[in-house]
DNA sequence: GTTACTCTGTAACTTTTGTTACATAACTAA
DNA sequence: TTAGTTATGTAACAAAAGTTACAGAGTAAC
């Protein structure tokens, strides 16, 4: 865990910082697939995200789903909604979207460290701050753009998040995603593939000139 | 200024941080419709807002807006977006909804109490989640309900903002905000109407019974 | 008043998205 | 191999939203 800490946050935070995460910090593996949070639960632990990526969900009263955004390996790691202050429930589902590799810290760190390291209150804030920015993103995203828009987005996005032109999605779970229906993202998809820009098969596609 | 801020932040300041407002707080009023900031300004002030409504508007590439939330008077003034941290442009446009009155507060001082006062550090953080929590409520809208839904729920949002049920709009300019054309809105605003939920005049709306 | 402008109402049409239904292909487990 | 399951393709239709066009009401300036 040391290593993987000071690799990822070494050059951020202050020794005697790092000391403290050491301490108190537990370091955890997830697989793919992994439901970290879920709606409607409390969270007394912010992770730090060491290597991996975490998607973010966000679902309305009938159950159905909506990606808010990823969040990615190493220092851009933003908290966990609502973890910091106040014992409010969580509004959104995180779920490990790879292997993912955590340093859970204990939420009454954060205040401690918030006044005491001026390094730490900047990842805070900083954090805030990027996640406002994927909030507003998306947001772009869904006010802004049409399904198809939107889809070639997603494959993309899919796309650089794992460094790999095949993404290993079913229409479904596309369809989950951005809130729609599978006909809809089965119909795009062709239309895509017929610009020459993917390849359908069976539970994967290939990214080809996007 | 000084009755002003004990009014709305004496209770969760601490005095002597209430006393340093006061050393370098500038009080300012603007007027509805005042346009506070624009997209891509640099801003290098913090406002604490007094009493009054400002609106949060996003903006696409083709000039087209929408409104992302209202920031309401007293406790719950939320930092204006990205003028903490770094010296990043605004992603946002913040226009006076009605008359307001505010304590700006130059933004290195963010900082620097962030560290000394802890009430300060938590006004910071529950704005932020706050704004964050304003966000999802604007994803949830776009994202999952229908027009007609939304429009309610606009026309409610404004007559509680303003704390009267009749609402200075027209139809063009709901159309903007909700980023649709006047013609949709005006079918819509019409079915409305025939459901007894609203009275439709010029350059007004009558509220009657949501 | 007359003129010009803004705002609203509405029809007719298009595009986009969502729904239902069904056929077939590909995989899985017995 | 076969039966069952899951994934995809597609047609046909419905609903929602966007567009164009125009008429007429209300308002403001003269």
């Amino acid at each position: 865990m040391i290593e993987e800490l000071k690799a990822n946050y070494g050059h951020r935070f202050e020794d005697a910082l790092i000391d403290e995460i050491i301490q108190v910090g537990t370091f955890k593996e997830v697989s793919e697939g992994f439901k970290m949070i879920e709606i409607g639960e409390y969270i007394n632990v912010m992770p730090l995200l060491v290597s991996g990526v975490i998607k973010i969900l966000r679902e309305d009263n009938d159950g159905d789903e909506l990606l808010l955004y990823f969040l990615e390996q190493g220092k851009t790691c933003a908290m966990t909604m609502g973890c910091c202050i106040g014992q409010t429930k969580s509004e959104i589902r995180a779920i490990a979207e790879t292997d993912t590799k955590l340093i859970m810290i204990p939420v009454q760190k954060m205040e401690e460290w918030s006044g005491k390291y001026k390094s730490w209150r900047h990842f805070v804030f900083e954090s805030y701050h990027n996640r406002l920015n994927e909030m507003l993103d998306t947001i772009d995203n869904i006010a802004f753009l049409k399904m198809d828009e939107r889809l070639l987005k997603y494959l993309q996005e899919k796309s650089r998040i794992s460094n790999d032109n095949k993404i290993n999605s079913t229409h479904q779970d596309i369809a989950y995603e951005l809130h729609t229906s599978r006909v809809v993202i089965s119909r795009l998809l062709k239309k895509l593939e017929n610009l020459g820009k993917i390849q359908l098969h069976r539970n994967y596609i290939i990214i080809k000139n996007i």
